[in-house]
DNA sequence: GTAGGGTTAG
């Protein structure tokens, strides 16, 4: 351009500012600008702000606009300000901001206010948005798509999934991006990724193509549901769509759709087919290997991923420590622990403590996950308690288990699963007292345990089985199906383990109730229902019980079959009487 | 010249 004798002014410096987000461009575009004396354009200096916003150099910014003074700033100059805030997360200083913005006689537009509300859902402080919403609601701005996505952001990631969709509805002609920031609310939450699907649906009869973020969101969603049919239909929905050769996002966001599926190969095969990679594409499968019981497999793809030179980050870590926790691997475990600070610079959070407090606890070192305790910069919340809880169940550690317990209750009081866990632990104890004590206390703070359910898919037909419930039509025929394998099961040594079965029962009543544990009437309906040899797979919403897992390991072995359970946690892959999580759970 | 949405874990 400026061999060809153009002049280069302030508006083209600004233009390829902000078509630039790398920082070192940024950083020599803003040289750039000085040399030739360009910097005294405001327009370049915002641009200039929103660069270095981009490239998450805060104080640059936080720099040039203090340089700028009142006499030179533009509402645009607020505006980009506020904005770089906003994207580091900090909504209380884009408020004030805000604040400041008016005090000094300059009006705030939709541009500011979309800014400052995006501020808030990062921060997630529903608090100061439900506040500024409120100050809005007379005004024509609720109505701009642009606030409007911005509220609707803010209240789906506060969990105020109703109030996200009021926001929408509120605008008459939603565009693209609104329109994927609902179906993106929706699918934050896996109670309503059918609202996520159908929120799709409706943007495509409203005349609008998807984009590619349109498909990551509703592949999230999918991903929730779980269901291997679906997914495959969207994949055919991706593919027909030709949006995905030139998006990596949709191809991560598959890999993960496939690994929740239970189908971990066909996850891995798009990830080896993959001609672009990036972090996320190697977080994504590194997940999805580790929830499979395939440490080994992620242990080498992360240093794979190494040694091909891509940068780690939090979320790597936090797969590659469940990857040996799943598999006991405590020595390996605590290596990554200590690089992630030194080697990498990643200051391990909560969530990285909670994986090392699993891994310690489920290889029953309960001392050194004490002192890890003591020395973590900051008090454990639920996050960190509950896989404590879970060791401790495991290992029978009744006194620290009911401190863990204590500790969640104290800290959400509504949680339900905590209070069971413990209940079953006196229960299986012996110590029916406590049992009872820990049940009055639910019944007293209204606390209703989670129903156990599994569900299979057949011919995409989702059928669900509830623990002793009868609602399925063929619930009989499950009945007489599993009577009929229990002679096989018990010559293959299956021993009912009556430690798993709720309250106080005596034995035989126990074993009943086992024989009603929703995954196994969910196995029994896909070995009845299938053919020869086919694998099944069962998900379920919580744990897989451990009679079950002894149970569905004979089962496996005895027909041949091979068996995935997806539960709460993880995938149990049975197959000739073994789990690929080889009893380490 | 400035603004809104996305993938990964638990």
């Amino acid at each position: 351009m400026r061999r060809g004798g153009l002049a280069v002014d302030g508006f083209t410096v600004s233009t390829v500012v902000s078509a630039v987000t790398g920082i070192t461009s940024v950083a020599q575009l803003h040289g750039y600008a000085v040399m030739s004396g360009l910097d005294s354009y405001v327009s370049v200096k915002n641009s200039l702000m929103s660069g270095y916003g981009k490239g998450m150099l805060l104080e640059e910014a936080e720099r040039l606009f203090a340089d700028m003074g009142d006499s030179t700033r533009t509402h645009v100059s607020w505006n980009c300000i506020i904005a770089v805030y906003g994207q580091h997360g900090h909504g209380r200083k884009a408020m004030e901001l805000f604040q400041d913005m008016a005090r000094r006689g300059f009006t705030a537009d939709a541009c500011t206010l979309a800014s400052v509300l995006s501020a808030f859902a990062t921060s997630r402080d529903l608090v100061a948005g439900t506040e500024l919403h409120c100050r809005l609601i007379k005004g024509k701005f609720i109505c701009d798509p642009h606030v409007a996505s911005g509220l609707v952001d803010l209240y789906a990631k506060c969990g105020s999934i109703q109030d996200a969709w009021k926001s929408f509805s509120e605008v008459d002609k939603p565009d693209l991006v609104l329109w994927n920031t609902l179906i993106s609310g929706y699918s934050l939450h896996k109670d309503f990724s059918e609202e996520a699907l159908l929120s799709f649906r409706a943007m495509q009869r409203a005349g609008f193509c998807p984009d590619d973020c349109s498909f990551v969101c509703v592949i999230s969603g999918y991903s929730n549901m779980s269901s291997p049919s679906q997914g495959q239909q969207i994949h055919a929905v991706v593919i027909k769509s030709d949006i995905q050769s030139s998006h990596i996002s949709v191809h991560n966001a598959m890999i993960t759709l496939y690994s929740r599926c239970g189908k971990v190969s066909e996850a891995k095969m798009l990830f080896d087919r993959l001609t672009e990679r990036n972090t996320v594409s190697y977080n994504s499968i590194i997940a999805g290997l580790a929830q499979h019981g395939h440490a080994a497999e992620a242990l080498k793809l992360f240093e794979g991923m190494l040694n091909s030179g891509y940068e780690p980050t939090g979320v790597t870590f936090i797969s590659v420590l469940s990857a040996c926790a799943y598999s006991g691997k405590v020595d390996e475990g605590w290596g990554y622990f200590n690089s992630m600070k030194q080697t990498y610079g990643i200051d391990p959070c909560e969530e990285h403590y909670s994986c090392m407090i699993d891994l310690l606890g489920r290889a029953k070192k309960f001392k050194e996950v004490e002192e890890l305790i003591m020395k973590m910069p900051f008090s454990l919340t639920s996050v960190g308690w509950t896989p404590l809880l879970g060791a401790c169940r495991t290992h029978g550690n009744m006194e620290l288990g009911a401190r863990a317990a204590r500790e969640i209750l104290h800290l959400s009081p509504s949680n339900s699963s905590a209070p069971v866990v413990l209940s079953n632990m006196y229960a299986s104890a012996g110590r029916w007292e406590e049992a009872a004590k820990v049940r009055k206390l639910m019944r007293d703070r209204g606390i209703k345990k989670k129903p156990g359910c599994s569900w299979i898919e057949l011919g995409r037909i989702i059928h669900v089985f509830v623990a002793s419930e009868v609602s399925h039509p063929r619930i009989k025929e499950v009945y007489r199906f599993l009577e009929g394998m229990s002679e096989k099961m018990r010559l293959a040594g299956y021993v009912p383990d009556v430690r798993w079965a709720l309250a106080k029962d005596q034995a035989a009543e126990g074993e009943m109730r086992l024989r009603h544990h929703s995954e196994k009437l969910a196995v029994a309906f896909g070995l009845m229902n299938t053919k020869e040899r086919e694998p099944i797979l069962v998900l379920k919403n919580l744990r897989i019980c451990g009679d079950c897992h002894n149970a569905i390991k004979i089962i496996s072995g005895i027909t041949h079959r091979e068996i995935t359970v997806r539960d709460a946690h993880r995938f149990h892959c049975f197959s000739d009487g073994s789990c690929s999580c080889r009893d380490y759970w």
